[in-house]
RNA sequence: GGUCUCGUAGUUCAGUUGGAUAGAACGCAGGUUUCCUAAACCUGAUGUCGCAGGUUCGAGUCCUGCCGAGACCGCCA
């Protein structure tokens, strides 16, 4: 609809002598009464042209050349909007180029072949993934679904750290159960991980190992961070596999020490000026910026996170990435600055990173909030998670909400009511009119893509025609806002259309055939939509529930 | 003390780069099925859009201040 009127607006501003670069919004009213598409480009020239934004409005409706048989009204309202009203044949039209399309539809290729890199989880193999990495991995993947889907060439990162503190710390947990199963008094290490996933490790250790490890030196405890590592690597993918979710490349930070990138970035970043030594340590001069000097190699010699993750920009898009998102919590939220402008810094372009915020999730069960911690021992997985509710609720609870909002996700309520949860809503339109659709066939009527749709006249028809046309910009604004909770509200708006249209509506027992082969199209087109946008979602398309 | 995010119905949340009479789900009260999937549909009640100013033709949306909730502010990541 939008592109749709959008040049022949353009056209009559010309005529009237707008400026060139004159926005036009066109939206959809929230009242249905004010026609299909609404703009109001009149209220906004009124100052510019000093005008009467009526006046305004009127001299454009003269000047716009519409088809009779697409637009079958354009009226001006209240103070000076500009409704249209689409003729039944246009959408009718349209519906046709959605069926062509099929399970392309909704691909659009404004953004084709912009090289964009996702990063997201980037959890350190310090053990099991818990619930709040589940809000990342669900964003951080539907939101490379989504940029897929208009045409981005998307790479999907996981960047982890096998060599600092938390590792250190995994080693020295993992070697203190070894002896402890093995009968030894020993003090577990005070800031060390108390999960019981340890004893997992420990005594795979054992049983694989033997009691070689006993010792407690530099060398056993450097072997358990790798038994460790690998351990809780092999279970960080199975959980992302569970969730649909696989990475393209897993970028591990050692290598940017190996090939002298860390090194590479200090001296880059002290040939333009930008760090100096105090107190034994290299610090980044941020404080022009607005923002406190850090540290970013210890005065012990050790780097801290922050200029890693310089050096892990700057080599993505050495790599030539156009577009660089990071998935990250609140709790990272202040490193951002500092990294972006240290980028810019060594004539990085800053603007090309993007960081997308997500907020935590606080998980509530019997009314009171649960707390989770990989520390106190006493955490629930996202496996757990999983495993209760099952991969699509968990996905698209994570999603269901703004990224950048705090997600209360309560517990009792997905698993009591799961018949009464969001996506079973939607998945039950998909099923329902797959059900339908065998129904057809088993009644020996086959689906009839030659049909004419000239029969679907009814409001319901309608109003499910046009959400299905909304798909493609549904999926344009959500990748311009990377913000997935976009395409769940348009999924659930286009179920609510779907069972009122199937409520209103029979379709194997129409009246005439030619009404029964129409609204066969339409089921296809629905069906066609659900599969599409639950697809870019990653959860399930069912046939049946 | 500083930075960031959030505050909309009883609850959880939408609200499209500022637009017309602020929506949905859950919950609550009632109704719809001899008929393609009732995991559905329909009807009803519910609001100081945290508070106060400002910007303008117009503010839930933008700006300032205040209040409240959360995250961060280390030579931890």
């Amino acid at each position: 609809m939008k592109s749709y009127i959008e040049p022949l607006l353009r056209n009559a501003l010309a005529q009237i002598s707008a400026p060139d670069d004159t926005e036009i919004i066109l939206e959809r009213p929230k009242q249905a009464d004010h026609g299909d598409l609404s703009t109001s480009v009149a209220l906004g020239l009124a100052r510019h042209l000093k005008k009467a934004p009526r006046l305004i409005a009127e001299e454009l409706v003269a000047a716009l050349a519409v088809d009779k048989s697409d637009v079958s009204g354009v009226e001006i309202a209240g103070p000076g909007f500009i409704n249209f009203r689409f003729t039944p044949a246009f959408f009718q039209g349209r519906l046709n180029a959605v069926q062509q399309k099929a399970e392309e539809y909704g691909r659009t290729n404004n953004e084709d072949g912009i090289k964009t890199n996702v990063e997201y989880v980037s959890a350190n193999p310090t053990g099991p993934l818990h619930p709040g990495h589940g809000r990342n991995a669900a964003l951080g993947d539907t939101i490379a679904n989504i940029l897929n889907w208009v045409g981005h060439d998307v790479t999907r990162e996981y960047y982890f750290n096998n060599a600092g503190n938390q590792m250190r710390n995994l080693a020295k947990s993992i070697h203190a159960r070894y002896l402890e199963l093995l009968g030894h008094d020993v003090e577990f290490p005070e800031d060390g991980y108390r999960g019981e996933y340890i004893y997992e490790i420990a005594r795979d250790v054992i049983e694989n190992e033997g009691e070689k490890y006993v010792e407690v030196t530099d060398e056993n405890i450097d072997a358990m961070r790798g038994f460790g590592e690998q351990w809780n690597f092999a279970l960080i993918k199975k959980t992302m596999e569970a969730l649909g979710i696989h990475h393209d490349t897993f970028f591990n930070e050692t290598t940017l020490y190996e090939e002298g990138k860390i090194e590479q970035t200090i001296t880059r970043l002290a040939e333009v000026g930008r760090t100096y030594n105090k107190d034994g340590a290299l610090y980044l001069k941020l404080e022009d910026l607005g923002r406190d000097d850090r540290v970013i190699v210890k005065s012990s010699g050790e780097p801290t996170y922050r200029l890693p993750d310089i050096a892990y920009h700057m080599e993505k898009l050495e790599r030539g990435f156009e577009k660089i998102i990071d998935v990250l919590g609140a709790d990272h939220i202040d490193a951002v600055p500092d990294v972006t402008a240290a980028v810019g810094m060594l004539g990085g372009e800053a603007s090309n990173i993007v960081p997308v915020i997500h907020q935590m999730v606080s998980f509530v069960e019997g009314g009171e909030q649960v707390k989770f911690s990989k520390r106190s021992g006493k955490a629930i997985t996202l496996d757990e998670l999983i495993e209760d509710f099952g991969a699509d609720v968990v996905r698209f609870f994570f999603i269901m909400r703004g990224a950048n909002t705090h997600l209360e996700f309560d517990l009792d309520l997905a698993r009591e009511q799961s018949d009464k949860n969001p996506v079973f809503y939607l998945q039950y339109a998909h099923a329902r009119i797959s059900g339908v659709l065998r129904h057809a066939e088993s009644e020996g009527i086959a689906l009839n893509m030659g049909a004419s749709l000239e029969p679907l006249q009814a409001d319901e028809e309608i109003t499910l025609i046009k959400q299905i046309l909304e798909f493609p910009e549904a999926l344009e604004r959500a990748a311009r806002d990377l913000e997935p909770q976009i395409i769940a509200e348009y999924l659930r708006e286009l179920a609510v259309a779907f069972h009122k249209f199937y409520h209103e509506h029979r379709i194997v027992g129409a009246n005439t055939d030619a009404e029964r082969d129409a609204r066969l199209r339409l089921l296809a087109a629905s069906k066609t939509t659900f599969a599409n946008g639950l697809m870019v979602l990653g959860v399930d398309v069912p046939e049946r529930m």
